[in-house]
DNA sequence: CAGGTGCGATCACCTTCGGCTATGGACGTC
DNA sequence: GACGTCCATAGCCGAAGGTGATCGCACCTG
């Protein structure tokens, strides 16, 4: 049996005030209207819900069997909308391990005044995915570093100086900044091949400068990279802002002075047109302006 | 929020299918209604709850929210269903004290192997109410006598001499039969006054012929009838049919012989179309027929 | 008992919905 | 690079669902 949801809100209307013309106008549609709707379901469901009497309506034997179910149906549609509409207010944040900035905590408490609050939901993504859950839908939006694959808009958060992690004891350490050129011969840490461009794009700057650059061992986490480092398997570029996360047990971090710098963005999806991914952009967006 | 039932079946066939195009086909309609009732139903939620990919689809958070939900609201929707067939097959049958004939039970196994079984529901209704609760709605079809007040149609059962039951040791006790002019000067026990044409047919007769009969008490049921017989309080007219019920503990009946025969009939409101209601008709005539 | 009143049903009309066929566009496959 | 698959869109049509006006009936009321 197929039944709109509106016309048992109607018959249930109807049994509440046992008259047609009131429950028409507490439902706001003129009394013609309520009758042939309250026809048509008789219709559908095949049997009299109603019997019609001079000054109003009473209910039949299979009204009074349908009103339950009818009042159960609609409790339980709209118990659906709420849970349907919390779903649709959940963002889920994708970054990868601490490149947030501080910015994420500000942009929760800005969305959770909105009128229709949202509740961003940050998860971790591993470093080999460029896009940060962006591309499997694993995120609706990300903060990642330019350039992030696929087709997504962006937003630049930040703009930061890159460095490179040296391990303890290596000759550059303790320098205040050195150029790319004299970390030429030094065996590099990398994302794994399955990164892709985010993996590509400083051994094309190295390939770039006639030298290819030689991948000391592969990283996909913070954690991998210190052990690494500590190991003297390689160097490590980064953005100078996730320095402090490397920098202990005699891990240092120098500035090189001149690669461009790398860009943080917050990315969406550019046909993800969702009112939660707007308002988390917009409030994104305030922050920022807010800071400068 | 209102939604029609059938968008949400066809949202559950798409998610178990995980396929718009297969889903059409199970649903049996064309690929872009299905699609454009997508749409609807995600509008009218106001979340997206389908990722379009390339080949197939799967739900958002949003729609994995409302799939069980949905479910729940359609297996609700089919208990309605049924129930509500139940109740309209169920049909309440008012008849007097013991004035069924036998006829009843034959009527119920007839209808119990029709396509869509009726279930006949007896029910015992007070004497004074002539329609059998025909008028208020308390039976959907009656055995009464006739006349049956109302608008009502009838199907003739039975077609019974009146007789005349007495206390002990009347003077006509024993009797074969005797002429209504015989009982002019008896007291009658009647029916009460709200009985209406029910009580007023033979007091009316009496009147006819010129002696306006006298009641000796009233009564509304059949027990009461034999106390006050038992008591003296009078005779009672009554079809011959119902003479076993009262000739006991020395109360005797005797047929009338010219008074004309009374009429049992089945009544049902004549604006009832009910399928139950025809059916029961139905079921009547043909026991009827099997019978002569 | 005539006439007003209240109620649900019906009528004529208009707009929106829900279905169809045909076509388009994105993506994978051979 | 032609083809196949799949979902979306366009244009059309009949049915559904709404409206105000009106009808028919039972019930008060004077």
């Amino acid at each position: 049996m197929d039944v709109h949801s509106r016309d048992l809100r109607y018959f249930v209307a109807v049994a509440e005030e046992r008259h047609v013309t009131r429950a028409a106008a507490r439902l706001h549609v003129s009394q013609p209207a309520l009758s042939k709707q309250l026809r048509a379901l008789e219709r559908q469901v095949g049997a009299e819900l109603l019997h019609r009497l001079p000054h109003g309506v009473e209910l039949t034997a299979a009204g009074e069997a349908l009103l339950p179910h009818a009042r159960a149906v609609l409790a339980r549609t709209d118990d659906a909308a709420r849970d349907v509409a919390a779903a649709a207010r959940r963002l889920v944040v994708g970054v990868s391990t601490g490149v947030g900035r501080g910015l994420l905590p500000a942009v929760r408490s800005r969305l959770a005044v909105a009128e229709a609050p949202v509740e961003p939901q940050v998860r971790a993504v591993a470093w080999d995915d460029a896009s940060a859950g962006l591309a499997d839908g694993g995120s609706d939006v990300a903060v990642a570093w330019a350039p992030v694959p696929g087709r997504v808009r962006t937003l630049e958060l930040a703009r930061e100086p890159i460095g490179v992690a040296l391990p303890p004891g290596h000759p550059l350490a303790g320098r205040d900044a050195v150029p790319f050129a004299a970390l030429l011969d030094e065996p590099f840490l990398a994302l794994p091949p399955e990164a892709g461009p985010l993996r590509a794009s400083w051994l094309a700057e190295a390939h770039r400068r006639g030298r290819p650059a030689r991948v000391g061992g592969e990283v996909r986490s913070m954690e991998e990279t210190h052990e690494a480092l500590l190991d003297g398997r390689g160097v490590v570029l980064l953005a100078i802002g996730n320095a402090p996360a490397l920098a202990r047990d005699g891990v240092t971090v120098v500035r090189v002075d001149d690669l461009p710098p790398c860009v943080l963005v917050l990315a969406w999806r550019a046909d993800d047109r969702r009112p939660a991914v707007r308002a988390y952009v917009e409030a994104c967006r305030e922050v920022l302006a807010a800071r400068a």
